[in-house]
DNA sequence: CGGCATCCGTTCCGATACTG
DNA sequence: CAGTATCGGAACGGATGCCG
């Protein structure tokens, strides 16, 4: 067994071009930056994947209100979610997953599913790369 | 019809913690810069997944190869494609996808399906959203 | 409460020049 | 051919203060 073995046979993006490449580019890093996904996947947990913006800043610890806000806001940009601002004071703002925001979730799930099979080999590759550089720069330095 | 159509039966986060999320988010951010994807589409479109630095650098419109190299090397950091240097002159270095990059293309393959559906829908929100905005502000303007 | 405006350090990435 | 080194602009994102 040399390459019998090989997941070879798969041709999973024989229909993909370019352009979809480029969306997918588009959708990879509108969904990747620090914390939509958090965001996405905290109002998909929700009764009524709803929430108000002050609960949804408590049940994602680190994020700041700057980026709360700025990532609310695109994620409504794109359609994900949707704002309903209640004429009341103090103010009450709430935000729900829309269909869209929802159907991402199914897709994400197979990158789940991925990240729990494979994440443990990444990390391993990535350590293991790191302390050969190591060697190197060690060696290196000492001429 | 006003809740009856909507996909919210769908579970798909049931099993997902905090530390998955934060998992994904790693990997999004990862294969979500500005190159990764294209790099992996690229390779895997390759007989034998496989082809050397200029080959690819053709192969990729606008693509600069500081970032070829930049981005190559952290794939190969994390295990996604392998580097192989052939010891001539000119010298010659190939880089092939590995099973772990190949295997990844199963779950991407979902989102390249979500985003042929979907992403005129986003790209519709997008300048709706876009043009309600550039309303206010002329409003404001005005004033 | 739910923002927005501002400042500011960090990271990203393209352009360019140089090297084994 | 396949890089490395350096620079500089742009974008990201945290901290802080103000406001309806």
């Amino acid at each position: 067994m040399k390459k019998s073995s090989r997941v070879k046979d798969l041709r999973p993006w024989d229909v993909c071009s370019g352009q979809d490449a480029g969306d997918v580019r588009d959708l990879l890093s509108r969904v990747g930056d620090k914390w939509s996904i958090f965001l996405i996947v905290s109002l998909s947990k929700r009764p009524d994947q709803r929430a108000r913006f002050s609960e949804i800043e408590k049940g994602i610890p680190g994020i700041s209100q700057r980026m709360l806000t700025t990532t609310l806001k695109s994620l409504a940009r794109d359609g994900f979610v949707s704002r309903e601002v209640f004429p009341e004071v103090p103010p009450r703002v709430e935000y729900e997953l829309t269909d869209l925001g929802r159907s991402i979730l199914i897709p994400m799930q197979g990158l789940v599913n991925w990240v729990g099979q494979n994440w443990p080999t990444v990390k391993k590759s990535r350590a293991k790369k790191d302390s050969e550089v190591e060697a190197k720069t060690v060696r290196k330095r000492q001429f």
